[in-house]
DNA sequence: TCCTGGCACTCCATTGCCTCGAGTGCCAAT
DNA sequence: ATTGGCACTCGAGGCAATGGAGTGCCAGGA
């Protein structure tokens, strides 16, 4: 009893100060939503909340707002996940279906992403290791020059030039196709590395030399740089909610320019099946304690693709930006998971 | 003499508002630089300048500022390209001599110049139209479906899905690979229409419903859609010159998110050679014209390649811009004509 | 035991007012 | 043509007064 009505008025609390970016005050609490109790004991329910750190207030005499906690609180505990409307499911389909390749796909789920949540949209391009091996192409540039072409299976296409040893005519390369695609066609790219450990011993005494090379590229191009990407939209969101600029707003910007960061956050959070929050100070980067995360993995089956999310102010729609995580997550995983 | 100093008079004006971004008054300009004569007459020179539209003030008992005409009178006539330091050269040059592949250049590029400027940076991906075909293969996913993959000797990759009449097996794959490699290897993309238009003609007839399928798909990959890319780096930059924010910034940043605004901005002033410089009202967008843009084109030869560029509040350091430009494209041009 | 109305208190935001000073324009003198 | 002097303008910043939203607390009622 005691404890219900002390929750609604967080919640409460919650969804008007995520409406209204205002500290929100007692007789507006129990006016607008129906409680069916007075401000006074409204006031009664916030003193007790405040105690306990869910909310907390800017300065004497102005309403509350939440705090960390109290977000964390609502999240967990108070909201479900906002079914989106008919309109933002065909929106959906119709933004990603167009999609021509995996570029594509990306870029058109970013978008979409930061279009629904109104917030900043990161997605993660496939993880290399998370995929398989569809094709490798040696390509000539100059006899001692060859370009090595990776293609995966989700699409993506990794490239490296390699100097060997000696000259090769166009048979040799034939060869050298042969075997690597022989070797690693169809594999996960963790499995690379055993698949190709000992393959230089099996092969031609004449074809060794060149096939070293070539695997040292192979391994360098998907573990020593696994190249991972992301692809970043909607950072013109950011005016929108009035943060405060100078001081928040360039540290944060620039934080999302790094690829590196943006890995680091989306590799902690890339769980398939589950929709992560992380609200203010529960983020690891300096950059992101002002801000709240909401994210999740795409894919197919047991292991994550890659993962998208999207990052804006503590004060969030997290209901809603959590549906369209979900469901962009979804499509986003089909589409490349089929493919 | 005369006309000797005012110009003197605005292009302390415009040094001065760069640095401090605040109007400009009579007795700071006559003191800081020396121009060996008294405010007063400083006051009679601004006021001729204010006349004929070079400068004006924000309002009455202010300084003055610069305008968009000013600002033109003073990159056309009152200033060279301030050369750039050692330190700035060494550091073009061994932050982009790390690159591994076409994707590295440009982002380490685009990254660079948004340093060097600290202002936005863009730069464009080398056309597809200016560059020729390496190398094309062909990958099999189903036997019905089949993955095209475009190599151009900028290293840029392009790949679609075909999916041709019948089922096909590796033996008809390698001479539609065949067919399709001896008819563009080393084409220029321009050329590509002409080069395949009866290729299927003379083609061995079992080859030629397969032929026209791929030629179709190689088309539409390469003229129906160029798929000219840009990258961006340095939005941060934009809250440093203190921009009136909820205003600009946002319209600002909605409009760089969007390629094709990008792509309009640079394919109007990617020539060689010639570093262009549009001042606030002489951008042909909208949401450009609180802004200024000095950028050039890059590549090898009588053709650029793309365009490079930095976008920056009107209260630019030209001279300082002008030369990062230039440098970065001229490095960026080395690196991909030479590949 | 819990809820409610009343009341005193706090403190921010707004407004109006004032002063200060940087900057201008003009004019007479050199 | 240049200069020094002078009156004028107008925004920025400081200060006090006001209003109002919101709180905390308490005594009375279900």
């Amino acid at each position: 009893m005691l404890e219900e009505r002390r929750l609604d008025v967080l919640r409460a609390i919650v969804e008007d100060f995520v409406l209204s970016n205002e500290p929100v005050g007692s007789k507006a609490l129990a006016e607008r939503h129906q409680l069916g109790v007075s401000p006074a004991t409204v006031r009664n329910d916030m003193s007790a909340l405040e105690e306990e750190g869910y909310i907390t207030q800017p300065h004497t005499s102005a309403g509350r707002i939440p705090t960390d906690k109290g977000y964390r609180l609502f999240v967990d505990r108070l909201s479900g996940v906002k079914p989106l409307s008919r309109a933002e499911r065909r929106a959906i389909q119709s933004f990603l279906e167009g999609a021509i390749d995996l570029d594509d796909v990306v870029r058109r789920s970013v978008r979409l992403l930061a279009q629904l949540t109104r917030q900043v949209a990161v997605v993660q391009y496939p993880s290399l290791s998370c995929s398989s091996i569809r094709h490798i192409e040696i390509v000539t540039i100059t006899p001692a020059r060859l370009l090595l072409v990776l293609i995966t299976d989700t699409g993506r296409v990794e490239q490296r030039v390699a100097e060997v040893p000696a000259p090769v005519d166009d048979l040799i390369v034939g060869e050298l196709r042969g075997v690597l695609n022989a070797a690693l066609n169809g594999r996960r790219l963790v499995d690379a590395p055993d698949a190709v450990a000992d393959l230089s011993d099996a092969a031609r005494p004449d074809l060794r030399p060149h096939l070293n090379t070539l695997i040292a590229v192979v391994m360098e191009a998907l573990v020593d740089k696994p190249e991972e990407r992301v692809a970043l939209a909607g950072t013109a969101n950011l005016t929108l909610s009035a943060f405060d600029f100078a001081d928040t707003l360039r540290p944060l910007l620039e934080a999302l320019e790094e690829q590196v960061v943006l890995l680091k956050l989306i590799g902690e959070v890339r769980d398939l099946d589950t929709v992560t929050v992380r609200i203010g100070q529960e983020n690891s980067m300096d950059a992101l304690r002002s801000t709240s995360v909401v994210a999740t993995g795409y894919g197919r089956g047991a292991s994550a693709l890659g993962g998208l999310g999207v990052v804006g102010p503590r004060r969030m729609d997290y209901p809603g930006a959590m549906a369209a995580v979900r469901a962009v997550a979804k499509y986003v995983g089909d589409l490349l998971g089929a493919d």
